[in-house]
DNA sequence: ACGGACTGTGGGAGCGCTCCCAGGGGGCTG
DNA sequence: CAGCCCCCTGGGAGCGCTCCCACAGTCCGT
């Protein structure tokens, strides 16, 4: 059906009356090649529509100019699309820039996070992003130790050492309170993020430590554990409203948790401003079709996913070092606070 | 830093004290292997923490076991987000069973389209998935020119050839229209996708349809064309209160542009769903989150994915044939109908 | 005039794997 | 017990490419 088989360089090299070893050099931009060689290369390669089998390539050179980026599966869902888009997004641009592929890995479950580790071993990619690291998660110094780099979305601690790209988790949510005390808010509930990732320990940190700055006291009985989903965001804002009944704002670690919030504070007859502010964390699209509109803290996305492949692609392709990079966030005020 | 080199064939079939072939057939699970020879085999993979080099392999099987996604950057975009997010929850799905890897491309602009078509052949990928083609698209053709089988979703158009999985969209259109018919509505606008897009041509033909199995005259004052997005579904809204202010219906062919029409509705002072009905199609997340909530025709987005990477599977690993599918679809009532 | 450096070139080897084929044993048949 | 088949086995070849190295030619400086 496809007639001929592809063209080799061997093909090519017969074509314009040269050897192999030039017509690689053409391909791979040596300048040690004459104006004449290169010339006839060129010709034979457009006559023929050649094109060099990366597989071959990589073969030889044990690089596949591909980099894995790898996603729970059961957090691409649930509304967190978004992010993942801008995320992939800005990945994706950043790749496209250096001819770079992206193998795209969703992964289901615990074992198959395990898997990854072998899988990514079959060496089809030059290195692996990796989003929603846990504290204790394995998998990243696995594939450290594996001569892979690597690098997060999002660090596991404070004393992170590998690659990382993270917004300013703390400093957003204290921004966020700061604004909330500035407005007059003076009992400021916060429903964290899932505890065992940094993120989410960080916005509750940033919560701490605007009150602190303020002289004000962090009531222990105003922060509710949530895991970043709406649902979760709901039960979170009912326990508060329990052991709270006074207090009048509430930021959420995440927009979609917010949307939670928003959702019980209806239901409870509290009506946002005006009863309680409401803030959340991430400023995806979401947060503009809330009712109402939610004032949230914008973190770059697509930023961070282009920072990611950037420092990844430095890494693999010039031998750079590990890097970590904090990127700014900034409070976007809207009509729920 | 990584010390020792990965193991090989070679290395493991030294110390299982067999020859490499025995090897490849225990790692390809051929049953031409006596008992004993596959257990010093296994035993020497686990010891070594042997994994096959995918690389090597494909150069000589010329097979990659991987398929690319193409999706367009300006589509991945506004809302669509939930869209590609499921699609490629159900891609992925299915190539999880057959350990094959998920290319993600992303494309920017026509210039990206048509370097693909030569970086693809550089034989990364063993077919492709094609996602949000338009009817001149000539990729595809290109694609299975070159040998490589694609699939594609959405058809190009009523005659199309290449294998494609679609949502039943002009039965869609139809229940919906029919839906409002039966509520008594008698004035049913429509804000079409685009219409250079098979998806937009076929649901604009089922509420043609709808209407002529009623008796009813589909009035073309009453279709607006749109482009799939929400800034569309608003101006289109506009156009067709201005020209018919009388209607009391209006079936938007995407959620996002039913999202707009909403808009464009609350600002004119037209309530939903007492004045005007308003029905959607996709049925993402968006259509639980507006006010009111979304009527809308749910289309099985993970279910095409799903089945877009069935068939191109069943094509590259079985040979089969080019198939056609399509997957049925579902009205979704809420409270904007 | 001659050695040396420097440019341009191409063949050999080999990346790690699969496939072809030749071959050695064991069990069965006649 | 010879002959045959079938099961299992392993070495050679080669997938398409890059890299090492050897080599021819040119242009210097001394």
């Amino acid at each position: 059906m496809t007639g001929n088989r592809q063209p080799t360089i061997k093909t090519v090299a017969a074509r314009a009356g040269v050897g192999r070893t030039t017509v690689s050099r053409v391909i791979n931009g040596s300048d040690l090649v004459s104006a004449d060689a290169r010339a006839r290369v060129l010709a034979a390669i457009k006559e023929l529509n050649y094109v060099p089998n990366s597989v071959a390539r990589g073969l030889v050179t044990s690089r596949t100019d591909a980099v894995a980026l790898v996603i729970p599966e059961s957090e691409s869902r649930l509304g967190a699309e978004p992010f993942f888009a801008a995320l992939i997004r800005g990945v994706s641009g950043a790749l496209a820039e250096t001819r770079t592929q992206l193998q795209l890995t969703l992964v289901r479950d615990q074992f198959e996070r395990d898997q990854l580790a072998a899988s990514v071993a079959t060496r089809r990619v030059d290195g692996v992003l990796l989003v929603s690291v846990h504290t204790h998660d394995r998998l990243p110094g696995m594939l450290e130790e594996m001569g892979l780099p690597t690098v997060l979305a999002g660090r596991r601690d404070a004393g992170e050492q590998l690659s990382y790209v993270d917004s300013d988790n703390s400093g957003g949510a204290a921004a966020a309170v700061r604004y909330l005390l500035a407005r007059g808010r003076r009992r400021i509930a916060t429903i964290t993020g899932s505890l065992d990732m940094d993120v989410g320990r960080s916005r509750l940190a940033g919560w701490r430590d605007a009150h602190r700055e303020a002289g004000a006291r962090a009531d222990g009985a105003l922060a509710e554990t949530g895991d970043f989903t709406e649902e979760g965001g709901v039960r979170a804002m009912r326990s508060l409203l329990e052991r709270a009944p006074d207090l009048d704002a509430v930021f959420a670690a995440s927009d979609l948790m917010a949307v939670g919030a928003l959702a019980e504070l209806r239901r409870q007859g509290r009506r946002v401003p005006d009863d309680v502010a409401v803030v959340g964390f991430e400023d995806s699209v979401l947060a503009r079709h809330t009712a109402p509109p939610l004032t949230t803290v914008r973190q770059p996305v697509e930023e961070v996913g282009r920072t990611m492949a950037r420092i990844l692609l430095d890494i693999t392709q010039n031998g750079a070092d590990r890097r970590q990079v904090t990127l700014p966030t900034e409070l976007v005020v809207r009509e729920s606070s």
